[in-house]
DNA sequence: ATATTAGTTGCAAATGATTTGCATTTAAAA
DNA sequence: TTTTAAATGCAAATCATTTGCAACTAATAT
């Protein structure tokens, strides 16, 4: 809830209102998306930019990178994993209800020694309607 | 062998050179580095580009994204799929010997309908030297 | 071999997301 | 209320990548 305060960050006028953004997003937002939703028009887009690479900094949103190269920004909420089946061809994707990888991670972290902490895995394949094409 | 050919492109020089610089890579390389391993200088960085996405497009090579956010591209040799478990922290990666996720992936297309290729996976975790830290 | 032509290339300029320098402003501590 | 380090707005810079166009060349037909 007090992100800001969590964090030692100052509380400004962008930074609450790109907070309450991130907050009703349903989907990862591009800094310019976000910069387009704020009711307060005179804040800068690289103020926006700043913002939202401040609060990766201290782990308030979660960076990733889009189709099209660009950084999407969500709020970090812990323990949200999502696992999304992409299709390469048209870009529909299907939300997962849980992890497919739990237990091969599992046994990966036994062999390797790693501690995998990637459980926002997009993985890539052709949807069913595509396959018919 | 004759990837050129194959793809009804024509034999340039610079497709040559870079195709040729791409068979002795062992690791992705950015148009930047193939443009500066070119023994003809006279070909121009904007061909290599060019090059790479056509490449692309007839499946010679395979686009991916590195760290900083560019391209990176490899000779996408058919059943050569790399599994690489990339630490966050430094960066380290190792390969590993089989696709941890065969099976959960077969469970998946089963479930939902998707022809899954995904199969050059990169795995994020904190590798053992880095979680000591 | 030679001419033809569609596909390629070099060059320079454009693009577009993101970053940065700097002067000004402001939130929070004293 | 004063002080000060941090945050912001603005404009300009970055940097990988793309693109328009004129010149060139490999492959095909003559």
């Amino acid at each position: 809830m007090d992100y800001l305060k969590d964090a030692h960050l100052k509380s400004t006028k962008p930074r609450k209102e790109i907070l309450h953004i991130l907050e009703g997003a349903t989907l990862p937002l591009t800094a310019e998306e976000i910069f387009s939703c704020l009711k307060d028009k005179s804040i800068n887009l690289s103020t926006v930019y700043r913002t939202l690479n401040t609060f990766e900094e201290v782990h308030i949103v979660k960076k990733e990178i889009n189709h099209s190269k660009e950084n999407i920004f969500s709020l970090n909420k812990e323990g949200e994993d999502s696992h999304i089946l992409v299709c390469v061809k048209c870009h529909k994707s299907v939300k997962l209800d849980d992890c497919p990888y739990h237990e091969a991670n599992e046994e990966l972290e036994k062999k390797t020694g790693y501690h995998i902490h990637d459980h926002n895995t997009e993985i890539y394949g052709v949807c069913p309607d595509c396959q018919k094409k």
